[in-house]
DNA sequence: CGGGCAGTTGACCCCGCTCAAGCGCGGTGG
DNA sequence: CCACCGCGCTTGAGCGGGGTCAACTGCCCG
């Protein structure tokens, strides 16, 4: 856990639309302001449930937000990836963290204390809109996610889980997903047992739908997938 | 469908916390712009998939937000009641509606155009934080809500909703929850079959959690209960 | 009186969870 | 260097929660 302290980090405004909001000294003061650490596989960020003082910014690397049932099991909520922004719905609602947020690629993270974040948002209202926005597309993908999870089966929500991996992270140069999860992850994901995400990834790697190597996955047939996600019977 | 056309709606203000965030010169160019209408349960505000111009605002009455399966099933997100705004998911995030807005209460709703909640958010930074914070609340339930209908089985969900009712609505004079809902809408909120919810309330009857008198419930042992929900083994 | 809808109950059975056993592989220590 | 261990993955067997279908009732309303 000796993590690499940074001094700069100005890949941030590069690679997140939120901050090409805000002026060049506001810029500025935030690089002084921010802190950056570097993450290894692994790491917790911070645990449900705890008072977070300030809002965390990804420079690299992808991080998996999961909520823990009463029997431990893992669900996960959503992923953070390269130039997303985490944490700040426990500061603006001013509540505890409600997920864990758990490195599952090395990288690094800024943290911005909380105080700095609601100043520029007082400051600069079209960041303050941005982070709305931001704010209500997650609410809209949680608000989604209720009815997969409530609605659909097992099968339904792993290919829509799988087309979902590609869509936000996309492929290598064959075709593979670039996000490697273990079988119990993806299962925390899709709301099912780990048994149950093995069996079917083998009957859809049987049908020609995708190819596995260990966590390695490649969509093969996204038009089949997408049938099978969407219910259409 | 013929709505009543109000003229004032005061009420919105001192119902609404956020709206006490706003200067005594917003409320009364508010009062001139905004729009008040009446309705009837059963009426629709509008429908997921549409476009929405503008925000409402609660004036009296209980609005469910549901979203429908592809089967036709209806999946309840969450309720609105007196005070609540909603809409405003849609216009930040500049999507269509993502749920559809049904009166089951009659009441009267005050409708905000988007243009001018865009202005008030621009001009005042303290409402601006206020529907945030509200976003990232209602945020933080829905992950919450991801969690439990993943992991935990009907009985304690069943549980789970009736307490949430109770802390929401409350009850009148006899103990009554304040809201009443039909089985089939209680097996939407709960992300289940009527024919379940049915038998589980009856069950809950027989040991003397609840009581039943048509829509009516009234909840006799919140302890018992909340051990339900809460999957203490 | 008849039609329709909400509610209820019983019967059936399948999806998916659980438990258990076995395999492959990488790391560790004797 | 090999033996061992532990973890992740896989597969099979069993079963029970809960979804589906069907039938019946009570009630409201035309």
């Amino acid at each position: 856990m000796d993590y690499y302290k940074l001094n700069t980090c100005e890949s941030c405004f590069v690679n997140n639309d939120l901050f090409k909001k805000i002026t060049k000294d506001q810029a500025d003061i935030l690089s002084y302001i921010k802190n950056c650490n570097t993450y290894k596989k692994g790491d917790t960020i911070y645990t449900e449930g705890s008072r977070i003082s300030g809002i965390y910014c990804l420079n690299k690397g992808i991080i998996k937000h999961y909520k823990t049932g009463n029997d431990g099991k893992e669900q996960i909520i959503r992923f953070s990836k390269t130039g997303d922004i985490f944490g700040y719905r426990s500061v603006l609602a001013g509540e505890p963290a409600c997920t864990t947020a758990k490195v599952v690629e090395d990288g690094s993270v800024c943290f911005i204390p909380a105080a700095h974040f609601l100043k520029l948002i007082k400051e600069n209202s079209d960041f303050a809109v941005s982070v709305m926005k931001l704010s209500c597309k997650e609410l809209g993908d949680a608000n989604q996610y209720i009815l997969d999870i409530a609605q659909k089966n097992v099968k339904e929500r792993l290919a829509e889980i799988l087309l979902l991996l590609n869509d936000n992270f996309g492929t290598d140069n064959n075709g593979n997903l670039n996000i490697f999860l273990t079988r119990e992850e993806l299962a925390g994901l899709v709301g099912t047992a780990t048994e149950s995400v093995i069996r079917l990834l083998s009957e859809f790697k049987k049908n020609k739908l995708i190819k596995l190597d260990k966590r390695k996955i490649k969509l093969l047939d996204i038009k089949k997938l997408k049938h099978i996600s969407q219910s259409y019977y």
